[in-house]
DNA sequence: TTGGAAAACTAACGAGTGTTAGTTAGTTTT
DNA sequence: AAAACTAACTAACACTCGTTAGTTTTCCAA
């Protein structure tokens, strides 16, 4: 493991636990025995960090979801592909995720408005799929955006709790989230 | 309105914009037409907004779900109005509910623990209701502690795409969220 | 008209912020 | 052996932060 690597690991395990704006540069160097200063031998800012994990975490679930669309043809298959490769990116590192669930508010301007953009990318392909649901006549017709909005919302959300060490694993999780989606709670 | 509202107002409007450690008491005199120390005259400091706003909303929505729980008795009709109240509570001013949702993290340590502590119970009584609806022979055997926090993930997102101006309003996106999680995506 | 509280002000404190400059010891390459 | 590179250091810059002390202004009830 490189330095680099090193420090940043330890900062998003700091920032998750603290948060982005209130973990300092110096903590971070406390965290890893150096001063503040000697961190810029490896990156750039403080900001790279939030940067590279953002943008990282975007890029590995963008290419899950291609995969699925590239694998699956109909729409209940494809999505429940989607959800299983969305908690296996998500739960991989809670640090990273929390970073890109919570903290990506805190990006410079552009690159903020250049995460939104790829996020929504990403959303209008889980809405691709709920569209494509009810085209085959297997899916109700709910309003999309709505639907999916409420998807990616359970998803994002089992970073806050899951935990490695507890007993739902993170397959389980997308099975029941899938078939928690599909078909809800009550009885037929 | 009282100054002391104008100025809580104002300072959930920026504490939602650019989030609460980012919004400085200078930021909050500023938008209210006076110099930082004179806020002191108002509030005790800038955490009081925080922990009036968090317990405020936990208060509301505690008082909701009891509400609910003394006028219905089955749990379809339970969840429905415990949906519609948590919906109602959140939409009804958004700023506090991003404070609610995404800052109480930076509450102080006794804070933070004392409002951990009602947002379990509050998830404890959404639980309830779910084990209820087992125990009736309505609700499918899921793992309660799993599906109640897909549930609440799912309202408590609704503040992050929510927008009064906009078409759904809060009753209509309470009944599809109750329908949604009720019976799921998929036709039967 | 006046006394006094309420609400504003100025000035400052002490701590903390991300970052840069300049330096140095140790290692690797030429 | 000389030069270049790596990764650490100390010191400092130029702010910003929440908050307090002390003072002045505003405004309303008596």
């Amino acid at each position: 493991m490189t330095r680099r690597q090193e420090i940043m690991g330890t900062a998003l395990g700091l920032m998750r636990k603290k948060g982005y704006l209130n973990t300092s540069m110096r903590d971070i160097a406390g965290s890893v025995n150096m001063e503040a200063a000697s961190l810029y031998n490896h990156i750039k800012g403080k900001e790279e960090i939030l940067i590279d994990t953002c943008f990282g975490l975007a890029e590995i679930l963008e290419i899950g979801i291609k995969e699925v669309n590239d694998i699956y043809f109909n729409a209940a298959e494809k999505l429940s592909m989607a959800i299983h490769s969305h908690i296996k990116a998500l739960t991989q590192d809670l640090n990273a995720s929390h970073l890109f669930v919570h903290e990506w508010r805190h990006l410079s301007d552009d690159k903020r408005a250049q995460f939104i953009e790829r996020r929504d990318l990403y959303e209008k392909e889980f809405r691709d799929i709920v569209i494509l649901g009810f085209e085959e006549g297997e899916f109700k017709d709910v309003d999309p955006k709505f639907a999916t909005l409420t998807i990616l919302a359970s998803l994002n959300w089992v970073g806050e709790w899951y935990r490695p060490q507890g007993e739902m694993q993170p397959k389980e999780i997308a099975e029941k989230l899938t078939h928690f989606i599909l078909s809800g709670l009550q009885k037929n």
